[in-house]
DNA sequence: TCTAGAAGTTACAGACCGGTAACACCCTAG
DNA sequence: CTAGGGTGTTACCGGTCTGTAACTTCTAGA
């Protein structure tokens, strides 16, 4: 009874990773609740009895969104355990992947796009997420041992937020090409000035 | 005859301004044709005798923020006569007034987030457009005189968006608010490596 | 003043949306 | 074996969406 069953997956794991998968790749507003649930093997009745409203859902897929995003910070950790200035680079790395493989967006932003009521319950969510993604990039520039920790954390966030979305516009030959040097550049050059 | 009747513009005119103005506030899943053609005080018929189908008047619109576009790049020229570098320091506060007036992003990065579909019609418009701005952007760096313009542009361009994003989704306070440290701490830089 | 074309009005088609009700089913814990 | 909770199925509600048809009204120009 362990084996086989253990294939199956919850219907609430399942719509949830399929809505997660979906609302990254056609937005929000770009796919309905039935579509989900046939694409995750079941049906609207059970979406509804495991989340208020499609609201909820996307709200749910954010924080799950977020969840993964500290896994990899828990990676850099891992990979690169005390050393602060190589999980900054490790970072610069894994946003640079991020630009290459996925060709969309990041979730959070794209949802704050979306749905544009100033109102809207997931607003909430995503500027306190984005928030603590913020916080955590600012404090591993600082305990990186660099100057203007703040600055440079900014800079970096808004160069990949900027970069993903011009992805999307101005397609893979545009400025986003160029991520990789201009975040390395910074860095760079904030340590030198701390140097001085 | 020439008095009143001047104060009533062109419905098709009436439609696209008002349609602007809509698109950008509300997004362009997030606002329905019904309501443009009441906003602008006419009717849905009226709309479509003008443009063909939605994504045409999406289309339109996408055109004409271009054009607006350009009217602020002439701005620059006319305020600063071949003064590149002043024009250069007009782009950044544009920007930032942008930034802090207006709350809302890019319209055509809006409606590439918007419009996940690969073969959406307005795409195209989009990328050529978008690649338009870049390479002027680039051509008033490197006519300031200063090397490596393509680069200088290009971080300079994903900052803005980064900023006009991040704005949505983290707020005010969040890292736009350094936006213009930044890109003036760029062009320093930039300028400064040419000279030395 | 007459006329042609632009604009307004009403109604509708067909599809999709989020969300709910009622009921049948299956599978597992006791 | 049985009871009950999680799940699947079907049908439906009211609303909104893009887009069209047929008809009336307005208005500008000759």
């Amino acid at each position: 009874m362990e084996d086989g069953t253990a294939e199956r997956i919850r219907p609430r794991d399942r719509i949830l990773e399929t809505a997660r998968d979906m609302f990254h790749k056609h937005g929000i507003k770009g796919v309905g609740v039935d579509a989900i649930t046939e694409a995750a093997g079941t049906n609207k009745m059970t979406l509804y009895r495991h989340f208020e409203s499609k609201d909820d859902l996307v709200i749910e897929c954010l924080r799950a969104t977020a969840c993964s995003a500290n896994a990899m910070w828990q990676k850099f950790e891992a990979e690169h355990p005390g050393d602060k200035l190589a999980q900054l680079h490790a970072w610069v790395r894994m946003a640079a992947d991020c630009l290459m493989v996925d060709g969309r967006g990041c979730d959070m932003a794209n949802a704050a796009i979306e749905l544009s009521e100033t109102d809207h319950p997931a607003r909430r969510v995503i500027k306190e997420l984005k928030q603590a993604q913020r916080d955590r990039l600012v404090g591993l520039c600082r305990d990186a041992g660099i100057g203007q920790a703040e600055l440079l954390a900014d800079t970096l966030s808004l160069l990949l937020e900027g970069a993903r979305v011009s992805l999307q516009s101005v397609g893979a030959e545009g400025p986003s090409a160029q991520f990789v040097r201009m975040a390395e550049g910074l860095i760079a050059s904030f340590r030198g000035a701390a140097a001085r």
